[in-house]
DNA sequence: GACAAGAACGAACGATCGTACTATTTTGTG
DNA sequence: CACAAAATAGTACGATCGTTCGTTCTTGTC
């Protein structure tokens, strides 16, 4: 890895912290050269634009979020356990990030930018709802569901439960959260039994 | 109504569109000055801060939201018919905001910034959960739901059904997504019959 | 150790941010 | 119609926005 790479990777992170407690709009790049002890231009120099810095944040968030959610979660025992550790995965992600989940938050600032940054986010949703998807298949070749279910009602079902839990967990600091939200995924993996 | 007044409501309205679209914290004074054909200070004198400006759009937005969303599904007869004409009344509100319901997005924006603006919203969340938790008790004595039900948890059941609702319909624009709410609403009310 | 390539800096650009003043216009009231 | 009050406009401020450019410092390679 060179230097440049090395500081690129250190920005990245700064910058995935601010975009997850401000929104990817409000990363600004004065702030961020603050954040990480660069000069602005020295900083705008590794991303040539705001835009090419917001897709790339978004890009380095995307590879933390296979790494940590995604392809651990596919090392476990296809079926409800799969789905068990990608939500708790999923929660774990949300939780070391201090403004909660970058993807939640930029979904609802960009549904309404047009731009490549949102391109870009909409190809990753698309993605992740896709993984939800297929969780749900194999839980059925798994035997642990019934094989007449609706996979991208189970995506729905799940992302919704999730985005539920991001709203009080983040905003309303709710103690009781953890509960209602196995209760709820409790709920939910029966209905697919 | 004084022609002051008047004016106020005007930029009130324009700046929820504006809210909805980019999000409070980007409303912009200037921006939003433009939009009403309004001086830049002639706007800003009306609410002698940005933070009483975003204040006073979130007030505002509750009135509108009481007004549509509220009020009317109160007026439907207890139980399972008034929940339906929440949920209907929500998803009117939500789709006739250009970028989706003001408060979903704020709460995703503010989580992590502390202030009056939060403050407000942080109130006006815990009130629309208690309206959630209300309507389910009134569903209870009008005996369309079980009396052992858990009204909290019935509340973060239904917002975080309408939070996917919200996602899926403003970012992704799925065609079948009010097919996949209405589902996953008859579940979560056969439930808690 | 010289030298090209890469990385970071400093200063400056025009634009816009929120806010503060003072003027001017418009409004409602006697 | 007069006149105070309310509403709006105009101008300017320092700060910060994203971006450009030329310069300096730091790397790694021969």
């Amino acid at each position: 890895m060179t230097k440049g790479e090395d500081t690129k990777l250190i920005v990245l992170e700064a910058g995935l912290d601010m975009a997850s407690q401000l929104g990817l709009e409000c990363v600004t790049i004065g702030n961020l050269a603050k954040a990480t002890n660069l000069s602005k231009s020295g900083l705008f120099a590794h991303f040539q634009s705001k835009e090419n810095l917001q897709i790339e944040i978004l890009n380095h968030a995307a590879q933390l979020f296979s790494e940590g959610v995604i392809v651990p979660a596919l090392k476990t025992k296809a079926g409800i356990p799969r789905i068990r550790a990608l939500v708790d995965n999923w929660i774990q992600w949300t939780s070391e990030l201090t403004g909660g989940c970058i993807f939640v938050s930029a979904s609802t600032d960009f549904s309404d930018r047009p731009g490549r940054v949102r391109d870009v986010l909409l190809h990753q949703q698309n993605q992740w709802i896709d993984c939800l998807r297929r969780i749900a298949q194999s839980a059925v070749q798994a035997g642990d569901f019934r094989k007449d279910i609706d996979f991208d009602q189970f995506a729905f079902d799940l992302y919704s439960l999730l985005l539920g839990f991001h709203l009080y967990y983040n905003l309303l600091d709710d103690a009781e959260i953890k509960k209602r939200q196995e209760t709820a995924l409790v709920r939910l993996l029966n209905s697919y039994k």
